[in-house]
This record gives C-alpha cells, structure tokens and sequence, in this order.
DNA sequence: CTCTAACATCGACGTAGATCGATATATGAC
DNA sequence: GTCATATATCGATCTACGTCGATGTTAGAG
C-alpha cells in the first residue's frame, strides 16, 4: 500500500513489490524464489558504504529531515553520485522525499526498516 | 569471541574481522566510514537471492543442519555455484561448517543475524 | 591399489553497478 | 529577461561478482 507506483492497472510493471513489510522471516522458513529476490533486492541497497552512511547521516538526524545540499560535500563523492544514491535509497522506500524550492529534503521510513529487521528475526517459539 | 573458526590453528585465515555484534544501530549516529564498509559488507552477502534462499533453507530446517549434498540439487545452479555461495556464507560468519567424511554440514548462526538485526534497529527511547 | 562420489578451486565470460565529468532542468534573485 | 544555485540525467569507464565447465582434492568402498 501508500507508494502505488501506477495505479491499478499495471501491466507489465516490474516493481510493486519492493513496498511494505518485505518478507518472512528468513529463519522460520525455506524462502521463495520470489521471496529471496525481493529480500536480496532489499539489502542490495544497503550493501554499499555510501548509501549506508547516507542513509545514517538522514536517519539519526535530530530534526528528523535533512537536505540534500547539506550532505553532498560530507561524504567524498561528487554530487551526481551522491544524486544517484539518495535516488537508490527513495526508491527502495527508505527514504521520504519532499522538495521545497531549489532544495529536497530526506527523511528515513523507520517502518521499512523495520520491515527488514522482521526478515532478519528468530522465528516464533513453540511452546 | 565463539566462532572459532578452523580449530586452533588457522595460518591464512584473511578474516577474523567480521565476528560478533558488527556495528552500532544504523539508526542510532552517523556510522563512521570503517562502519559502513563493515555493515555493507555484511548486507552483502545477503544480497543475492541464491545465497538468501541457502541460507534460509539451512536455518530453517528442523534438524538444524543441512548436508551440503541435499541443497546442491534444490536451487537451480551448479554445483560450483552453490560452493561457493555456501563459502561466502561461511565466511561471513552466517553459517558453521563442520565436515563429516566426504559429506559437509552446515549450521545456521542465529548470533550473527542477531548482530545483523541490531543494526537496524530504532534507536534507544528518550525519557 | 582402483573406482566413485562429494566438495573445492581455477579460469574465463558476461553483466551489474559505482563513479565521474558534462550537461540538462528547475527554482529563486534581481 | 539574465544569472546563480540545487538537483537530476546522460554516457563512458572501471571494477566487482555470479556463473559455469574443467579440473583438483579428499574420502570411503571393494
């Protein structure tokens, strides 16, 4: 849900997944293929130190938002790249993105971490 | 500390690096750079599909380990493939090896997720 | 010893992706 | 309108890595 890519026809469409809780728990049981894609996807983004880093540098931001002009000279990486990456990031649902004037501002979507995080956990007790 | 890998003496041995809690939540401070490159490292290794749905066949079989003979078959890759990816998985802490005859068993490492999970998580509550 | 099966290593190929400079687009100031 | 700044896109380059066939290594059976 929210992020509805095209609307409800989409034909061919390749996305659509990426969105929401992601996956099962890896450990409770054998994945999908399809499941194992989307998950792979997932931490793909956050399989580069740049994007982690920027990803981190937005997220644990005091004034929960952060905008863009101001973490292009931080890292050591020009500014298309830099570009690129909070692209990679907005698109995989892990950053929010509002532009205001000449400027955009990030802000991280603690709820798609999460989503991550569940993929990552034990599997439920069995009593 | 645990993960011993090979026994006492282990000459190459490039690693030793990666053991244990990995890194500090993402969410909690800007990571530094050494940090970064650690955890996306780590996401790394997870982030293809063949090795996810590996690892997630082995974690979540109820025995509790995998002959590696029994998943060289399942997914739709050579054997060299497979090899490798169970090296990879190895090697980043994710799976135990132990070799029994001519057959290989594997373990999953609930510890490492865990690390892993940590560094998604929120960031403490303030009061 | 020979033979066979399980697993690892090697070398090569093909594709994906991180990076940058150049350039395009958009917005506000004047 | 012009100009300057913020951000995005494009195209090219270089490297990382997933994959496989061929081959090597180890271990058990006979």
């Amino acid at each position: 849900m929210l992020e509805g890519t095209s609307t409800y026809v989409n034909m061919v469409t390749v996305d659509v997944k990426q969105i929401d809780v992601c996956c099962a728990p890896v450990v409770a049981s054998p994945l999908s293929d399809a499941e194992a894609e989307e998950l792979a996807a997932a931490f793909k983004v956050l399989s580069d130190p740049v994007r982690l880093r920027l990803f981190s540098l937005i997220a644990a931001d005091p004034e929960g938002e952060v905008c863009a002009c101001e973490v292009v000279d931080v890292l050591d990486r020009s500014q298309p790249t830099i570009s690129h990456h909070l692209k990679v990031l907005h698109e995989a649902g892990l950053l929010d993105r509002e532009k205001r004037g000449t400027w955009v501002w990030y802000r991280a979507v603690p709820a798609r971490l999460a989503g991550l995080r569940e993929a990552l956990s034990p599997p439920r007790r069995r009593r």
